[in-house]
DNA sequence: GACATCTAGTTCCACATTGCACTATATGGT
DNA sequence: ACCATATAGTGCAATGTGGAACTAGATGTC
């Protein structure tokens, strides 16, 4: 298969990537709280599934973001009162972003929010089928990376 | 598998899907023009892919964007001269998007930019996997969509 | 055909993102 | 110990996003 049509085919997965992110991203924050955004939420998720304590620039990385944006989203989040930031004892230069109990509730309860809809989703979109998709996605997200770091450097980095 | 292992599942999946999105995207705007950005180019790529001339709204509908976001995308492009609008004969309030030859070069030049990339790609991420997995991620954006007109109407949708 | 209602697009505003410049602290070389 | 350089985080400004209210034009009802 020549170029000629195979760069339109990954541009067609990355384009319906795209759209699911994009219809994904406005489901969520439809059930999100007034004023709380997908990004936001997708930090609180971070914290729980990786662990809190970490520091912003840490999450900035993880989510390849610049390091700004990282600044903003954790205030929101801490003006909310789902996390707090403490100095980090180890570098007088940086923090750690920690969880509260309303943070923590509140992702939980965001998420189970949705077991009624995925239930119904299993004949469709069977679990297995995305069992089988998430690696595969996980190897062009690597690939990806890979690609990124070979081809520029995100300032701020 | 209960609703406690399988929600966590999609999340997963979706929350691969927004990092690919993001790489792809930074990848993408790395190599645009300056001042040019992801969405504007997708704009343009769309109107090539499926033919201009259409109407601002049928394109907000298109990316499922709200109309005044499609608005000042492509009050962006044309500011640089790669599209124009011209009044819609058939409607008096409406207007009908046309591509110039720049916007036409412009798009072309980005995409095949990448030729060389997805060829090296081919070996990691072979294109008969790509392949297998676009209809599958069809599947999944269609029950989304489905599942977002369900639960909700996007204010001036 | 007049009038209520609907629709396409814009304007305006609040907020998110992010590059640039800056401060404070850490680290490494001498 | 000193100083050059690197790193963590913030403030600001430019731009993007998208909700609310608005204008102009279309459509449907009587």
């Amino acid at each position: 298969m020549g170029a000629d049509e195979q760069t339109p085919l990954y541009f067609r997965l990355f384009g319906e990537i795209g759209i699911i992110n994009q219809l994904a991203t406005t489901l969520l924050e439809s059930r999100l709280p007034k004023g709380l955004l997908a990004p936001h939420f997708t930090v609180l998720n971070h914290l729980v599934r990786v662990k809190d304590g970490r520091t912003p620039l840490e999450m900035a990385r993880a989510f390849q973001v610049p390091k700004t944006t990282m600044t903003h989203q954790i205030a929101v989040l801490e003006r909310r009162g789902l996390v707090v930031q403490s100095p980090n004892p180890e570098d007088g230069r940086s923090k750690r972003v920690w969880l509260t109990p309303d943070g923590r509730h509140l992702r939980e309860r965001i998420v189970h929010g949705f077991d009624d809809m995925f239930q119904n989703w299993s004949d469709v979109v069977p679990v297995e089928d995305v069992a089988a998709l998430v690696p595969r996605l996980e190897r062009i997200r690597k690939h990806l990376d890979a690609a990124r770091s070979a081809d520029f450097q995100k300032p701020d980095g």
